[in-house]
DNA sequence: AAAATTAGTGTTATTATCTAACGGTTTGTT
DNA sequence: AACAAACCGTTAGATAATAACACTAATTTT
């Protein structure tokens, strides 16, 4: 790690970075852009609250500008999409390969990551009982974080 | 059971209606006639799809009006939202008391429902663990059914 | 280096999903 | 009968997402 010391979007930004390239994919600035804007907050954002925020420095953004940087950033696991919110959410951990679950607390807005081989594992066997093969989960729980109880 | 020998869905309808009945609620025509409709489909419906076929006997149906009736039917149980598709399926067993978790076929669309206590106690422990109380789960994998395969 | 190909972006338009608000009607309660 | 609550009709609009086409930048091939 080179960027030690330096504010946490720009080395999470650096990692992204890092990433992408060495799978042969181009982490342009609008890409890097969207990402830091996730970074940066806290819980999950929807496509047109990022679309704002986008256009402050890039004026021309509009609605597709953003859906296909966000299918970018999906498609190398930089983000994840809340399907019971519509809204998108930073990963931290794009290089680890784990599954993923999110505790969303409907309090705050926080979205906690989790990742539980268990659970994933619990999920495939009960699929798996009924022959049914899974390609993807969507693991979700809505409630209070420990900060809001 | 007092219907035996009818068409499935008629059986199905009277045991909804004598839920709701029982719990205060009124199973509305309007209600009964969306509920219909969604035991009738294989799959998940999207509410616009079911609001055109709600208008061949409800010409004055509009968005609101299936809206409005879907959050009734889930309200009370008898149907469910995936939320990974935006779109709802019926449920059949609405009086027992099981959580809930969906196989998607994403090649036929077919959508089965399981209902593992073992999966939903496992996702609330790993919330409980870092003090995040679940109020609700969405639980959804996306694959292949036994019968596409 | 030029040409060809691929990937990325700008732009316009449109579709899909969902909700707010208000008025009238039906149902249930006092 | 009067009242309150629930339900539905209707209009309007908000929010979410995609299609299609032209143009530009990067990469690969020749």
């Amino acid at each position: 790690m080179i960027n030690t010391g330096q504010h946490p979007t720009v080395t999470q930004v650096y990692k992204a970075r890092q990433f992408c390239e060495s799978k042969g994919a181009r982490f342009t600035l609008l890409r890097e852009k969207v990402y830091a804007l996730l970074l940066e907050q806290q819980g999950a954002v929807g496509a047109y609250e990022l679309l704002d925020a986008l256009k402050l420095t890039e004026s021309s953004a509009k609605p597709a500008t953003v859906y296909r940087t966000l299918d970018f950033l999906m498609e190398f696991g930089l983000i994840h999409k809340i399907e019971s919110t519509n809204s998108f959410v930073a990963c931290h951990h794009f290089d680890c390969n784990h599954p993923v679950q999110f505790l969303i607390c409907d309090t705050c807005g926080d979205v906690t990551e989790i990742q539980s081989v268990g659970l994933k594992d619990t999920l495939d066997k009960q699929a798996q009982s009924v022959g049914f093969s899974v390609v993807n989960q969507t693991i979700e729980a809505h409630g209070t974080c420990a900060a809001c109880q």
